[in-house]
RNA sequence: GCCGAUGUAGCUCAGUUGGUCAGAGCAGCUGAUUUGUAAUCAGCAGGUCGGGGGUUCGACUCCCUCCAUCGGCUCCA
């Protein structure tokens, strides 16, 4: 017998043997009939894979992750054998779940390729596999066994995973006419897959190498009713909607013309306006935090970026030099603030006394990115950097580091931004020659990193690996619609650049030291920011930040003069409103001015123009009723200090 | 750059197997209407069907190629 402890601490005996189901069964057949896979002791099982020992257990159902991850590993199965089905000879790599479904990644027979006119017959094929209820079967296999078997199908991605994996831990999971290498774990049939959709097809280098070959990636998603799945692709129409390049178009924000070049932004009058507000409330907050605004060339001598190592790092694969016509001389778009920024470090002597020195600017870099890879605002060739670089002694850096935490933590609270994560980026240390800088100053700046951050009470992700060229980074990461993440803030340490540049400052002692670089954006680029903001908000922006607060809708021709005397009152007030005058009934202007997301309707007629008042709706909700003008100015000062504070 | 898809009027889309199929709604313009909280009515104008090449008696429709866009991959100072 065993000792099984469920989470409530409860502890019950059972034959050594039994399985998570028939331990669910003597609970409740209701429990026993939700489950689909159990953690035991830790690791996650399959419902009916042998417990033998005494342990901790805890069910899962479709709703927490556990479940749904066990849920889409075998969906991923039985995609792979419809994918058998249809295409003999077909090879597998890998088939793992993705935060919202699966994919797997094949390598068709030659000859073959696949296309989202074949996903109706898969997804039928799959259902047909799933409603035969086949019991998928685990099964632990010799390393050799493994081997053999994928020799035989003349697999190589099997065998190359297989050769990786340690004797005594492989398993393969079979169901129905399928087998296949896998962890788990899984459900216990295919019957509990009721709905599937297959969703995209991509190209997938193995292993994600450029140099290996490109499989076919199909994804797809599964659930255990149809009804969600319906509920599932509403959701997506929906995202889709607050998509930025959509809404960027309605709302006239921003536009591009392969005219004037794939990935480069052309802001238009309300979008540029936008971004200015965000420029201008950034700029008040790094005034208050004692930052200088300097300000610099879009060109820098190659030499600048040779000194730097950007050119080492990154020429090859940037915007190509461009020379003067006499001398020849290479200048480089610039791809980075920070070099410019040493040298204004440089033009003068610098003492102890003068550290911290934070040097500010909104400037435009230009970097070549690969032309599949561009996304509306979010990735493009052009764009401009919220940067600053603090140059500090290195005894102020841990300081330094979290008062810049403390500014994108504002600003994000100012916009609302609450589901970020923070990602701690690390070097990488078995492959040491990426990177530039001593072991030591590495250790130093990232212990910074890893302390300002503890302190703050942020929660990090920690990605080995993932840090600059010069030095350790911690990132904010948001969502868009679509679920896909966007680096937005970075904070990065480096000992690098004030090397190369040989910056130096005057100690107390009176020699000379060298200061330790911050280099930090709390918004990343005005761009993408932008276009995370959009899609956050539904182009519903703060009252403070639209373009346009309030439209002036005179009821008729009549009322346009009161229109006008109301507007240059609100100008007065600084509450930024236009007269929609067309010659169109109250109610067709209500709604464009709606669709446009303008937050006050203010509609005057006769009763409002002998009141000297106005009849305020706002945005999204009803009639507020009559207002005087100087009642209307009030609330929209009140709000925009209440939102700003 | 790679894999797959898409490209018809400013926008959203329709266009049967290649043969009056170049269309609709919205936006725009003109006129009428003078309007009270999510679409007033009528008329007019708008496109070398992404560019180029080919097949054909004939191409929006089939093929090739280039460009751009979309979903991924790779990359991202």
């Amino acid at each position: 017998m065993i000792k099984i402890s469920f989470p409530d601490g409860k502890v019950r005996e059972y034959e050594s043997g039994t399985n998570s189901l028939t331990i669910a069964e003597s609970i409740s057949s209701g429990l026993a009939r939700e489950i689909i896979a159990a953690t035991v002791s830790g690791e996650v099982y399959d419902l009916t894979r042998a417990i033998t020992a005494d342990s901790s257990i805890k069910f899962h159902k479709w709703d927490d992750e556990e479940g749904k991850h066990a849920f889409w590993h075998t969906s991923a199965h039985v995609m792979a054998e419809a994918l058998e089905f249809f295409y003999p000879g077909i090879k597998l790599g890998i088939g793992p779940t993705i935060e919202n479904g699966f994919y797997y990644d094949v390598d068709l027979p030659e000859g073959e390729s696949i296309s989202e006119n074949d996903f109706g017959k898969i997804e039928q094929k799959i259902l047909e596999i799933a409603r035969g209820k086949h019991e998928v079967v685990r099964r632990e296999v010799s390393k050799s066994e493994a081997l053999d078997i994928y020799t035989k199908k003349g697999d190589q991605y099997k065998i190359e995973l297989i050769n990786e994996l340690e004797d005594g831990t492989i398993t393969f999971y079979s169901q129905n006419n399928f087998t296949d290498l896998c962890r788990g774990p899984h459900l216990p049939d295919t019957g509990f897959i009721k709905a599937v959709k297959l969703l995209s097809i991509a190209g997938a280098y193995w292993r994600g190498n450029e140099k290996n070959k490109q499989l076919t990636r199909i994804y797809g998603i599964s659930f255990p009713k149809q009804k969600l799945l319906e509920e599932y692709l509403v959701l997506l129409e929906e995202a889709k909607k607050r998509d930025h390049r959509k809404i960027g178009k309605e709302l006239e924000l921003f536009a591009f013309s392969s005219k004037v070049g794939m990935g480069l932004p052309l802001w238009l009058p309300k979008g540029a306006q936008l971004r200015e507000r965000l420029e201008n409330f950034l700029k008040k907050v790094q005034v208050e935090h004692g930052y200088l605004p300097v300000m610099c060339p879009h060109i820098g001598q190659k030499e600048l970026y040779v000194t730097s190592g950007h050119y080492e790092k990154y020429g090859k694969d940037s915007f190509q030099p461009i020379q003067t016509p006499a001398e020849g001389e290479e200048f480089l778009l610039k791809p980075m603030n920070c070099p410019h920024h040493c040298e204004i470090y440089n033009t003068k002597p610098r003492s102890y006394r003068d550290l911290p020195l934070r040097l500010a600017e909104f400037g435009t870099v230009y970097r070549y990115e690969q032309h599949g890879e561009l996304h509306g605002l979010t990735r493009v060739r052009g764009f401009t950097q919220d940067d600053a670089h603090i140059f500090c002694r290195p005894d102020q850096l841990l300081d330094e580091f979290k008062k810049v935490i403390d500014i994108v933590l504002y600003i994000f609270k100012t916009l609302d931004f609450s589901d970020f994560v923070t990602q701690v980026s690390l070097r990488d240390p078995n492959d040491k020659q990426k990177y530039i800088g001593s072991d030591e100053n590495w250790e130093k700046a990232e212990s910074a990193i890893m302390e300002a951050a503890a302190e703050k009470g942020l929660k990090t992700v920690v990605e080995i690996g993932e840090a600059a060229f010069y030095g350790p980074k911690l990132d904010f990461m948001v969502k868009d619609a679509l679920g896909r993440k966007w680096q937005l803030g970075t904070i990065q340490v480096d000992y690098n650049l004030p090397e190369r540049f040989e910056l130096e400052y005057k100690g107390s002692d009176n020699e000379m030291h060298r200061p330790v670089m911050i280099h930090r954006a709390p918004f990343g680029s005005m761009e993408r920011f932008v276009a995370v903001l959009i899609e956050h908000t539904a182009g519903k922006f703060p009252l403070w930040l639209t373009p346009e607060q309030a439209v002036i809708i005179p009821v008729s021709e009549k009322f346009n003069d009161y229109a006008k005397k109301v507007l240059n009152l609100l100008n007065n007030y600084d509450i930024r409103s236009f007269i929609d005058d067309r010659n169109e009934k109250v109610g067709r202007k209500i709604r464009d001015n709606e669709l446009k997301k303008i937050p006050y309707l203010l509609v005057v007629g006769e009763k409002e123009s002998e009141n000297n008042s106005l009849s305020v709706r706002k945005q999204g909700e009803s009639d507020l009723g009559e207002m005087t003008i100087q009642e209307f100015a009030d609330k929209i000062k009140f709000e925009v200090e209440n939102l700003l504070a």
